[in-house]
RNA sequence: AGAGAGGUGGCAGAGUGGUCGAAUGCGACGGAUUCGAAAUCCGUUAUACCUGCAAGGGUAUCGGGGGUUCGAAUCCCCCCCUCUCUGCCA
């Protein structure tokens, strides 16, 4: 094919999406360098295997082997698609000047043999194109490799409890879960949700409604007194956003689609503020970039609904501010720290017990390297309630979004990308409930008086 | 939604079949000049892949895909997008 390496955005040509950034080596430490990346493949066989057995991905070994394969035949094709290119090129200027200087018969001579390097390139880049589709397809089935300090485990029940900060509440005898709750102070109408959308649609009124405002401009201000610049993103994408921060295409079916426009819902800020920086070279002194968003956010999440998931603890729609970075590759593990304590901080302001988790290979996430889960106590249920997540795809992302900068010499690199909930909303309000609950009423942390306009529900 | 115009390098903007990866201007970078700066002058200034220890060489890319041709930014077809006017509308 022509232009190895182009994306062809809009169109269905995305599986061109390409992954030649080869020379993205090793500079960092030996898992640092992300997935997606033939080179890192063929230079760390074994620490790749490594990290995919602790992902428990299956066949690695054989779809390693299997893209390293076709890496050596795409270069074959490659060197020779190039070499009768070149032979043509150059015919094709000596046919010019014959046929300037009147040598018809001369210039017929050499298009028999055009005729026959046409042939071969056509030949070559029909099946350059066929070894790079199949390549692309391996390559997107590959997780993300995680850090080393990712815990082994296979479970929720392996992920390693990094602190726990607060003390929970004891509740006196009679104590609600928040769905009773919210019914009980008219803030929270499911009912009518589903009535006009769905199940998962909730309707907030009254102080409900204000409560919602209120903390999306706490987590705002909050963000942006941490250096990050608000940004409202639109909450439909295209299909190349959607490749871009990897919902796409395994995760489509989570994702609601516009298909009369071809357009997503997105299912989090993530991945509108991401792609901002899809196919941008930035400069090293804009970096790291920090930026912060609130959305709805919209997810079909079919077929997960369970006895558990009550109230508003799983919905379609909520919303959430989130905080997307961008980092230089020797620092991105600095700026993931620099984010899980900004979500710390907006934790301990709400006066919400809360716990870290570093999660284990088998629960975290597909694309990314590491990542901690921020979960609240919820004293009612008598459970933690998963509020954040926070997470390091070093350059995994960056390979599909041709997110890169320039070192001060030599070859363009890829950024790593980092995000994090700052924070999900629903689930913060049922700990806030809970936790807060009182005869009278629910009293709200100081933090919030002013941001609502009164002190307590009720 | 209808009609028309247009999509070229960081930006602006030439270029209607070959010598065009692409004039020119601006910006940026390096150097000269200067005590320093402005101005001026000289030079450099895209991305990706293949090849090579390197220097270098090669290929591709002028919205995307396909076609015509020995040869396409330039001609033909399809698609996408943007702008203007009309319609509609928060």
């Amino acid at each position: 094919m022509a232009g190895a390496g182009q994306i062809a955005a809009n169109s269905p040509g995305l599986l061109h999406l390409q992954n030649h950034y080869s020379t993205f080596a090793v500079f960092h430490s030996a898992f640092s360098a992300a997935m997606l990346q033939v080179s890192v493949l063929r230079e760390q066989t074994e620490a790749v295997l490594a990290g995919l057995a602790k992902k428990h991905y299956k066949t690695a070994e054989a779809d390693v082997q299997a893209i390293l394969a076709l890496d050596l035949r795409r270069k074959e094709l490659q060197t020779s698609h190039d070499q009768a290119q070149a032979e043509a090129n150059k015919l094709a200027r000596q046919i010019g000047d014959l046929m300037k200087a009147g040598s018809k018969a001369e210039a017929d001579t050499l298009k028999l043999r055009t005729a026959e390097l046409k042939q071969q390139t056509k030949a070559h880049a029909e099946e350059l194109v066929d070894v790079e589709k199949e390549q692309q397809q391996l390559l997107y089935k590959l997780p993300n490799l995680p850090h080393s300090s990712v815990p082994q485990g296979r479970s929720a029940d392996d992920n390693e409890v990094v602190r726990e900060v607060g003390n929970k509440p004891t509740l006196a005898a009679g104590a609600k879960p928040h769905w009773e709750l919210i019914e009980q102070y008219d803030i929270i109408d499911f009912a009518l949700g589903n009535k006009i959308a769905g199940a998962g649609f909730p309707v907030y009124k009254g102080q409900g409604a204000r409560l919602q405002r209120a903390l999306i401009n706490f987590f705002l201000d909050e963000a942006r007194q941490a250096g990050y610049v608000e940004i409202q993103p639109p909450v439909l994408v295209n299909e190349a956003s959607g490749y871009g921060t990897g919902q796409l295409p395994d995760k489509e079916g989570q994702m609601y689609h516009d298909a009369q426009d071809n357009l997503y819902l997105i299912p989090t800020a993530e991945v509108p503020i991401t792609n901002l920086y899809r196919d941008e070279i930035v400069a090293l002194e804009a970096l790291p970039i920090r930026n912060a968003g609130y959305t709805p956010c919209f997810r079909r999440e079919a077929g997960s609904w369970g006895a558990h998931v009550r109230g508003l603890n799983r919905l379609h729609q909520f919303d959430k501010v989130e905080i997307v970075q961008i980092a230089h590759p020797d620092h991105s593990y600095a700026q993931l720290e620099e984010m899980l304590s900004h979500i710390e901080g907006l934790l301990q302001k709400l006066e919400l017990p809360y716990r870290v988790l570093r999660l284990c290979g088998g629960d975290m996430g597909f694309t990314s390297a590491l990542t901690y889960d921020l979960e609240v106590w919820s004293a009612a249920q008598q459970r933690w309630l998963e509020v954040s997540s926070c997470s390091n795809f070093e350059s995994y992302q960056a390979n599909r979004l041709k997110l890169r900068y320039r070192p001060e010499n030599g070859k363009t690199q890829l950024l790593h990308t980092l995000n994090g909930s700052a924070l999900a909303l629903p689930r913060i309000v049922a700990a806030l409930l809970e936790n807060n609950q009182q005869a009278d009423g629910i009293a709200l942390p100081a933090v919030l008086h002013s941001y609502c306009g009164f002190s307590k529900i009720g």
